[in-house]
DNA sequence: GCAAGTATGTTGGAACGGCAACAAACCGAA
DNA sequence: TTCGGTTTGTTGCCGTTCCAACATACTTGC
């Protein structure tokens, strides 16, 4: 137990608690936490989907598996994240997906219906606990709205436009470091990687932009 | 306010209560209701960001206004839809995005804030609320990472067939109707509309669906 | 400094989507 | 029914992306 209380510090799932709080807590949610081994299921796709998770350690994909059989990866999620978490609070019945681990892992297992419930044992955290779970999902719904707002422009040129100009709007400044390597940012494109370094260097050549690994400078 | 209440009716923000709950609630909620001409500003790039809203009648556009002056249009808002809420509840400090008037409408405005703050006058209400809130926005969570989901994939087909099985298996049949007719699912995959009349052709002729409008069978 | 491995840039042919223009089917109103 | 408008389907051309293969640059460990 000791060592689930050093990881939740820093989650924001219990930001502005503190640890001993936060612990309280625990006990209110059901908590408890689950070890997989990689390739080993977290939810798997039909069951009851009123329970969510947090990332403790190791990481974690949420996968589909398409009629044929074969398995697409929708996402990866990393150490500190939540996990199912849009579809235990969306009222849904069932997990629509499956999730497994990517590399062992632990992951703290909380029970969404008790979130919103109220509770005599800690209910001044229970108030910061929802305001919480709206924040991460607000922010989780803005997020993905810009990546929407991206993939609807068509042409690599457009697409890589939209994300440096988001990226700069959001950090104030027309010069700064992107989070991604080349294949990263492709990805995230959802285009080729060697379509978007020639772009990059077309839109140098044209003089929109200038850049050096991940660094960028708009014009 | 009488015509509020009747608006407010089947709003889900608002369910599962009953009208002079709602009505006792919109008090909490520092609620007021404006008017606006179409074309008129509802909220503005830069505003703060503590405010969101519900449609009660009309329309609603969110756009941004580019470096070079045009204006993108990224979504419309519909009646008994919320405005502006992953902004408010995000903790982005400013609004980054205008919203205005599509036509004229009427736009409940509330104060985010005030929903996850205890308050005496409906308290029991409060719980409701906040859980509305919460799966208002989980649910758009799922919804837009299953919009992600098709628009990563890269061919007209793909994304054809994406969007068919995801609602296929939402609805539990191979056979169903869509809510788009093809200019509006054409819009939706962010493909031409031409194209998308194309492939569906060729894949009925290829035996994989058959169509008639908006009804397809999956086989 | 060298070698091996990784990341990035470049190129050319094949495939695909965008676009425009048109044809055909559908629908509601006179 | 006829007409006009709307929706859907079809086609050809052109620009762009994809893909694979390769070249170059950078990084790491020795």
């Amino acid at each position: 137990m000791k060592e689930i209380l050093d990881s939740i510090q820093g989650c924001e799932l219990f930001g502005g608690m503190k640890l001993d709080e936060a612990n309280r807590m625990l006990e209110c949610l059901d908590a408890h936490v689950i070890s997989r081994d990689k390739g080993a299921a977290i939810f798997v796709e039909g069951s009851h989907a009123t329970r969510f998770g947090v990332v403790l350690s190791g990481s974690l994909v949420v996968a589909k598996d398409g009629l044929d059989g074969k398995r697409t990866i929708i996402k990866r999620i990393g150490e500190k994240e939540l996990v199912a978490a849009a579809q235990a609070f969306s009222g849904a019945k069932t997990m629509r997906v499956r999730v497994e681990a990517d590399a062992p892992c632990m992951v703290l297992i909380l029970n969404a219906e008790r979130v919103g419930a109220p509770c005599c044992n800690a209910c001044a955290f229970h108030t910061r606990l929802v305001r919480n779970v709206m924040r991460i999902l607000a922010a989780k719904t803005l997020e993905l709205n810009a990546k929407i707002e991206i993939l609807s422009h068509r042409t690599t040129e457009d697409r890589l436009l939209a994300y440096l100009r988001s990226f700069a709007d959001k950090c104030g400044k027309s010069e700064f470091d992107i989070p991604f390597d080349r294949q990263q940012l492709a990805d995230y494109l959802c285009v080729e990687r060697s379509a978007l370094s020639a772009e990059i260097s077309r839109l140098a050549d044209k003089g929109v932009l200038s850049s050096r690994k991940n660094h960028f400078v708009l014009k």
